[in-house]
DNA sequence: TTGTAGGCGTTATCAC
DNA sequence: GTGATAACGCCTACAA
């Protein structure tokens, strides 16, 4: 420890701990690795601990790494850390990881196949030993580089058909399907969507999660109100309830594939001088922190972030520590959370239904004259 | 590289480069560094460059660190990466070290003076080269710890009196004598406060911002309109509220020290009949995400989370390169964004003021016998 | 059960 | 300018 003065200069190595013990390194070495330990005689490896204890010996984890080639370190691949979504996600997995010793490297990609490259190479030049990928695009060129690597992989909101990788998800498809069951128990019978990119699983998961849900009510899809959206944005949801309108708007419900669409929704409805949910109901997906606060609370579809982000940082320490065992394909049941934004469709009496349609319309005209924004 | 069959396996060494070269492994690493490439032949240098790059060489950072002790690599300390108000600030943080070449390791103390010690010992144990801290206790035996230890900091939003650290911080004071002056601009005269806890150097500073403020406007400050909240938390805002309306609210409009604070603002001023903005005018501090898309959209002070980020990892790598630099101590100017919660007090003619105010009584009344949530 | 020796991949410090 | 050599701190055959 380089005693200078009897004051501790630098960091305690392995060295010091054998000196002070009366010990050769090795065993030392021996004795601090929980592994081996066993190997040791049971009175020497207590000289041994109570010797690092009293020097504060912490081991220096890059000789470690390089020895054992492993760093103890897991990187994490997500879009955006200030989408909301995606930092209760990171704080389960880091809390996971950190529990087990490993700490986790976060990277942006924004979404973006090139960044999301450079990120990764990055990642594999600190020799990362695993990466957790909280990515959505459906192209598999960074998973091919990753596996090729023959670094471990888990997914997370995101399935890969061949089922090769361990993932954990929450159930997109079932979480929608409970959606359009809440709203036909409502009584609604025309419902819209404004589906996500179909590029997307998350998209492609909950728009399939429509589709059986209204046949699982015995309801028709209108093509004409079904809407897909290019992005997860406000502006997207605003476009396309704008095209929902255009169209007629027959429906007394919109299903939103994210709350984000949903926002965009309600700006859509306002501005065509509809209410919420008097007139259509909206319900969301993702329950969004705050959303609860708007006009009205949006019903939407509560997501087990944090559990996400745990069970994935779980997957990856199991694959870590035996490689051998089977690739786990984890779904998460979301629960549906129930706000203003959803009542019983307006005028079940044949007379109001009528005037009430007729408003509509109306309104739907209005709309469809005002300038895109 | 250990070429089998004419496949790379494993991790391309400084050793393969060399090899390739036909140069030392000595001279490879100098020509690999920029620092060294001086220091060696021009033509050399590029035989090793062009070799290195058809190998595809990574340098092995472990490797690297174990001989120059430095890890590239800074730890960040934050509350909590769920509050809205972090993930900016870390995406700055993470982009701008990005960029030089640094990676964040991020550590949640949930505001917990034990787990910020855990952690921060944790990450000395992984031999970080600094730590930016974004945690706001002004307690300073974390501080002292680390500092013992000579290892640089940077505080975010925090600042030591003796300013013997580099900080980068939004100038709270600046912000909310700004927000004074707004509704003092708009005709309100009495003015009350939901100020933060004091132990917090943003409390601390956003509560001198109000008194400025009001002083500068010539009001004067109503000590029964000035309550103090124990954290930033909706149920605090709430709370004090309605010491508020207890104590007879006198004001026309309410300074929250944020804007979870002032969403219990809201919430009181609902529960008590009153409406914001017609009857009171509330303003927030921090301008959240979706702050707005509430009823009424929050007037509210933008704070520059990105580029705190990004300017905190800016000091921290001048301070790695040069360790002499003199400490800089940097304040952002925020900025207020005027949305729907704040306008004119009610009534400016003197007998339409009479009726409001007595009708805020009548309703404060109320207020008061209503159940504590 | 413990000690010895060599090496993980890199860089610093010598020589040449 | 470049090559040789010795660390950095730890782990692990192998020998004793």
């Amino acid at each position: 420890m380089r005693v200078v003065g009897g004051l501790a200069e630098g960091h305690v190595t392995l060295r010091d701990v054998a000196e002070r013990a009366g010990v050769h390194p090795a065993t030392a070495s021996r004795a601090l690795n929980p592994e081996t330990r066993a190997l040791v005689k049971g009175a020497t490896a207590q000289r041994v601990l109570r010797a690092a204890r009293s020097l504060d010996y912490q081991p220096n984890p890059m000789a470690r790494s390089l020895k054992t080639r492993r760093s103890h370190t897991v990187g994490m691949l997500i879009p955006d850390l200030t989408n909301p979504l995606f930092p209760p996600i990171v704080r389960g997995v880091e809390d996971r990881l950190a529990a087990a010793g490993y700490v986790a490297l976060v990277g942006n990609t924004d979404n973006d196949e090139d960044r999301a490259r450079l990120v990764l190479d990055r990642m594999r030049a600190r020799h990362v030993d695993g990466f957790i990928m909280a990515i959505a695009h459906r192209s598999d060129t960074l998973l091919d580089r990753a596996a090729r690597a023959r670094i471990p992989i888990v997914l997370v909101n995101r399935v890969v058909e061949s089922n090769v990788f361990p993932s954990v998800s929450v159930d997109n498809r079932a979480g929608t399907a409970m959606v359009v069951a809440h709203l036909a128990g409502l009584g609604h019978r025309r419902i819209a969507c404004v589906a996500g990119p179909q590029d997307l699983s998350t998209g492609f998961g909950r728009y399939r999660g429509f589709l059986e849900g209204m046949a699982a009510a015995g309801l028709e899809v209108d093509p004409s109100q079904v809407v897909f959206a290019e992005s997860f944005s406000q502006a997207e949801g605003l476009r396309c309830t704008r095209e929902l309108l255009a169209a007629g708007l027959g429906a007394t419900a919109v299903v939103a594939a994210n709350d984000m669409l949903a926002l965009g929704v309600y700006a859509a409805l306002e501005e065509a001088g509809l209410r919420c949910p008097a007139d259509v109901s909206v319900v969301g997906f993702n329950d969004m922190p705050f959303i609860d606060r708007l006009r009205p609370p949006l019903t939407s579809v509560r997501f087990p972030h944090y559990e996400v982000g745990t069970e994935a940082a779980q997957l990856m320490l199991e694959r870590l520590s035996h490689r051998t065992s089977p690739v786990k394909v984890l779904y998460l049941a979301p629960e549906l959370v129930v706000r203003g934004s959803t009542e019983p469709p307006p005028a079940p009496a044949a007379g109001r239904q009528a005037r009430g349609r007729q408003g509509t319309r109306a309104r739907r005209l209005r709309a469809v004259t005002s300038p895109a924004s």
